[in-house]
RNA sequence: GCCGAGCUAGCUCAAUGGUAGAGCAGCUGAUUUGUAAUCAGCAGGUUGCGGGUUCAAGUCCUGUGCUCGGCUCCA
């Protein structure tokens, strides 16, 4: 017999060979019926598994992230199963669960195409119906190389070779289908209830463009019909929140076919800006900052000398003045610190915050362009701070701290990534060790949870960044903060310090919105382009009843103007439901409806974007409202 | 850059290889309206761009630009 220490405390005996399943079935039915995988000492495992000792037994059903990358695990191999139906021949590569979904990646000789989804779905549900058991089995290293040698697996053998010899290689069985994979699986394929092909798409094997290019297909899967239906539901949902849609439908942004990656702001997409960069310039003033402008445009030997022209030619566009090479900048730093080299500095000014509101331009690879979030020019609300070695944690923490502050301030939530030295890149061993184990250090201080990305730092130092979601969960890297001991170096930067001599400043390079143009674009899916009162374009729309009361109209538009409201009104002879509704679809945040009462009263009928009609104000409480859901940036 | 799919009026979309159309927006007029669309009329196009096949091309072929979804890359 073996003892099962239940999630719930409870302990249950069973006989030596039960498995997880039939303990699940002994529980109840229903239980059974929804039971994806279990947790058995800490590890997942299949259901099918026999409960290989006395340990602690979770039994996971759908709800469980773990179970649903389970759920999804399992819709790529009858995914695969289907390819290799259909198309045999077909090799796979890798097939696994992904937020919200899976994939596989198949390299055939068959070009799939969005045609061949309704045909693969079909062939998917038989194998479903089929209902084969989902078989592990755990063999050799030779044996797995004879396996899939004889099934021509080319891209499961390299995986294979890979492994350290004698590993315990484990494959997965169901009908004819064979996988090589770690698991675990669902017992059986008619687990899967709704399963939906999504995309297509290439990719590189093991993601290196080097590597030939595999056909990946992206599909979903959920235990019924009506969450996939919700699922895709909400899919649409966000995609009304897409900003390139928004930004058209507003009147905020646009990009064109003449200026591919370079966007176009418009009035209403320039007053959301302009908003961000005087609270940016009211908060960095707060914290001690100097606002500084450099040319867009700098000599060659400059970038030559800060590295650029060896790690970042292939990002940067060029031009030549009287016939000297010029570079557009990419980034800001070689500007500042020319500007920090026109005084000698005291160790008295450290850190010395120098921020700038830099346009910078990259040149993007075509495919990767995404309307506002990915663009060839853009505005960093950069600064580069110099200071002394000891206070590198502290500034760090000061940078956090107004992160925290911006972003707060729009509710968003974040996660973190610390990106080290990457191949390509400048400056000593020590120097990288250095500057990075300084940054892990504020983060541990700082008590924060993040994900290391190894070589993904600048070339001239490591890095912590901030990552925003987009309406489709996507994340956008927006704020950073990267530590260089190289710049200051190359440039021979110094300061003096209390002992009268000069030395190395170090330096700090951050951003908080990133880009101005990405954080709009973030801002705006976040708000689903309903934008908090002080940023709207439009805060206040007043709307005339009818010709009588357009000198009422006219009078409250003059007093909210003067208080520096941003308001208009609507005075086309059309009923007020029409204006209302576009007002709605502008999603001004406030419309008066002023009609023979409301000028007669001398009061105003208010419509909040979200509430509809919250019925009559005097003039002086409804602007007293506005200031303060102005001044306190409120959400909602 | 790579793989795949697209590109038709300002916007959203129709149109077997056979006369390019609708709704919204715009303009003109009527209407003076009470909380998400008043009515009528007018105007709007080298179907991304270039070449080819065909009696005939928005539609088929080809080149190219851009967009979208991924991959790689990145703020």
């Amino acid at each position: 017999m073996v003892t099962l220490q239940m999630k719930n405390g409870e302990e249950r005996l069973y006989p030596a060979g039960t498995t997880f399943m039939q303990v699940a079935e002994d529980i109840s039915s229903k239980l059974a019926q929804n039971a994806v995988a279990v947790v058995f000492n800490e590890k997942l495992t299949d259901l099918n598994a026999e409960i290989p000792g006395d340990g602690a037994l979770e039994i996971l059903t759908f709800e469980d992230e773990r179970a649903q990358d389970v759920y999804r695990h399992t819709s790529s191999h009858i995914l695969a199963q289907a390819v290799q139906k259909l198309w045999p021949g077909t090799k796979l590569a890798v097939g696994p669960a992904i937020d919200k979904g899976f994939y596989y990646d198949f390299d055939s000789e068959h070009k799939f195409t969005p045609e061949d989804f309704n045909k693969l779905e079909k062939e998917m549900k038989k194998i479903i119906q089929k209902n084969y058991p989902i078989l592990r089995r755990e063999i050799s290293q030779a044996e797995a190389i004879e396996l899939f040698t004889q099934r021509g697996e080319d891209y499961k053998l390299e995986f294979i070779e890979d492994l350290p010899e004698d590993t315990v290689i484990s494959i997965y069985e169901q009908g004819d289908f064979i996988d090589l994979c770690a698991g675990p699986h669902l017992p059986s394929t008619s687990r899967i209830k709704a399963i939906k092909l999504m995309s297509l798409a290439g990719a590189y094997w093991r993601g290196d463009e080097r590597n030939k290019m595999l056909q990946r297909v992206y599909g979903t899967s959920f235990p019924s019909k009506e969450l996939l239906d919700d699922y895709l539901y909400k899919l649409e949902e966000a995609k009304k929140r897409d900003h390139r849609k928004l930004g058209r439908q507003l009147d905020l942004f646009v990009v064109l076919d003449e200026g591919p990656g370079f966007p176009f702001f418009l009035p209403k997409g320039m007053i959301i800006r302009n908003q961000l960069e005087k609270f940016w310039r009211e908060e960095h003033e707060k914290a001690g900052y100097q606002e500084i402008r450099t040319p867009i445009i700098l000599n060659r030997s400059l970038w030559e000398r800060s590295g650029h022209w060896d790690h970042y030619k292939e990002n940067m566009y060029f031009t030549s003045i009287d016939e000297q090479d010029f570079a557009i900048k990419p980034m800001n730093c070689p500007g500042t610190i020319l500007v920090y080299r026109q005084n000698l500095h005291s160790y008295r000014e450290f850190p010395l915050r120098i921020g700038e509101m830099g346009l910078v331009h990259r040149h993007e690879l075509s495919g990767v362009l995404h309307g506002l979030m990915r663009v060839r020019a853009f505005t960093q609300d950069d600064a580069h701070i110099f200071m002394l070695p000891d206070q590198i944690i502290d500034e760090i923490k000061n940078v956090f701290a107004m992160v925290d502050l911006f972003y707060g301030i729009f509710d968003f939530s974040y996660h973190i990534e610390l990106s080290t030295r990457p191949e390509k890149c400048m400056g000593s061993d020590e120097m990288w060790d250095m500057a990075t184990d300084s940054l892990r250090q504020a983060l541990e201080e700082k008590g924060v949870d993040y994900k290391v990305n190894e070589g993904d730092g600048a070339f001239y130092g490591p890095k912590i960044d901030f990552h925003l979601k987009d309406s489709l969960d996507r994340t956008w890297q927006c704020g950073t903060i990267q530590l260089d001991f190289s710049m200051p170096e190359i440039f021979d930067l110094t300061y003096i310090g209390e002992d009268g001599n000069r030395h190395r400043p170090v330096m700090i390079h951050r951003v908080i919105f990133g880009s101005i143009e990405r954080f709009i674009g973030i801002l705006t899916e976040h708000f689903a382009g309903a934008f908090p009162l002080w940023l709207a374009p439009v805060q206040v729309r007043i709307m005339p009843i009818t010709e009588r009361n357009h000198f009422y109209a006219e009078e409250i538009r003059q007093y909210l103007k003067d208080l520096n409201i941003r308001v208009d009104v609507d005075n086309r002879s059309e009923k007020i439901g029409y204006k209302i509704r576009e007002g709605q679809m502008l999603k001004i945040p406030y419309m008066l409806v002023l009609g023979d009462n409301e000028t007669e009263n001398r009061n105003l009928s208010v419509r909040k974007r979200r509430d509809g009609d919250v019925g009559a104000q005097s003039l002086e409480d409804f602007v007293q409202l506005l200031q303060h859901e102005i001044k306190n940036k409120v959400i909602f």
